[in-house]
DNA sequence: GTCTATATCCAGATAGAC
DNA sequence: GTCTATCTGGATATAGAC
């Protein structure tokens, strides 16, 4: 290595990491632009059909410029999980208007079915995994395990703290959104049954001493 | 047109429609072939990864030969939807050892889970839309409305006539699949819940005088 | 009926000028 | 920091020889 280490030395360090130069502002601006534009595009023509060369043009520049922002196309895609996780989060953990748990789980129900099915470009990238050889970093992934955590915890606080009871949760969910967009797009033939669904669920582990509970045949 | 009508009048009419001279047999056994070779390949490296040159390979042909078979890309693609919708049907129209309809009932559900998770590609060409541009043809399409329509029979005849009901119902399993597949793959923690999820979905669809009930809030 | 050869088009990524 | 030009490799599909 020919790095000059002294250099390093000399430099003040960064007195404070969220101040960062102008350079710096831009560079990121610019970054956030990009990803803007991918949005977009991916809502228009679907996830996998996102190319370079289009982002690029969305953005004003040539495809290799990109790569001044993104190593790769990967990394882009990482990026958009990244903010596809962050705002998954951010719907879940805003206040809830009620005191009543139970209310309140059913409000997380229709905050996640709405946010899957508002973009279903967003929803196949995050909870689907069509696109070959790419895995989000665990950077990007770590505000998803934020998100289990606190419907978790919102489920023991309505005295569920049965595992098997969180995956029945994700599992109705997940379904709800998968059939109302892969057989109703844009309507509201499942998103009627989010509430009932609820109910059924709180009937079923609610009452139960346990929801481990295995039946007899 | 050219086409010489008195040739096919002189042609004696097909006796019978099973009945097939060995060129079409042999035709159609290659067809199969292809299409044998297709579902290897998926399975091996994904549903979108499919490649003509990979599949020609695969039964000893070049790629432009497959053309004599299938007129594109999407063509195989629906052969194999096609397949797969007759595949699903006849593991779901399977005789069901129990006069039980509740038991029955579960033994479909666990039938259904079956069949997606043990073939992932399969499960994307059926029941996601990740293909860009491949819509099936009604004929591929078929059997999914007939399975459909035995799944809601024997719902009837466990009481339920609600289409609502349905509804949920496939939403039920399709979260249990989806689930096991993206985040356990090859494991069995969704699995293990179909059961207790049919108990579920009977205790409150079948204990209540109509799914359709409107909960009030 | 299968082949070689090719047309056409596209992708992601890199090198190096400016 | 952005560009032009290019590399490398892939795809689907077609033309025409054999």
């Amino acid at each position: 290595m020919l790095e000059k280490a002294h250099d390093r030395q000399l430099d003040p360090p960064q007195p404070d990491p969220v101040r960062k130069d102008r350079r710096t502002l831009r560079r990121e601006a610019t970054k956030a632009e990009i990803l803007e534009a991918a949005w977009d595009l991916v809502r228009e023509h679907g996830l996998a059909a996102l190319a370079l060369r289009d982002l690029a043009e969305r953005v004003g520049m040539r495809a290799p410029s990109l790569y001044q922002y993104f190593p790769s196309k990967h990394a882009i895609y990482d990026a958009m999980f990244g903010q596809g996780t962050q705002a998954a989060l951010e719907s879940v953990a805003a206040p809830v208007d009620t005191s009543d748990p139970r209310k309140a789980l059913g409000e997380i129900a229709r905050r996640m079915f709405e946010f899957s099915t508002s973009d279903p470009a967003r929803m196949q990238l995050l909870f689907q995994r069509t696109i070959p050889g790419f895995e989000p970093t665990p950077e990007a992934y770590a505000p998803a395990i934020e998100m289990h955590a606190q419907v978790a915890g919102l489920l023991v606080s309505l005295g569920i703290s049965d595992p098997d009871a969180m995956d029945l949760w994700t599992a109705l969910i997940s379904g709800l959104v998968n059939q109302q967009l892969a057989n109703d797009p844009g309507g509201d033939r499942w998103g009627r049954l989010v509430d009932r669904t609820v109910d059924m669920f709180l009937a079923y582990v609610g009452t139960a001493p346990s929801a481990a509970k295995k039946k007899g045949k």
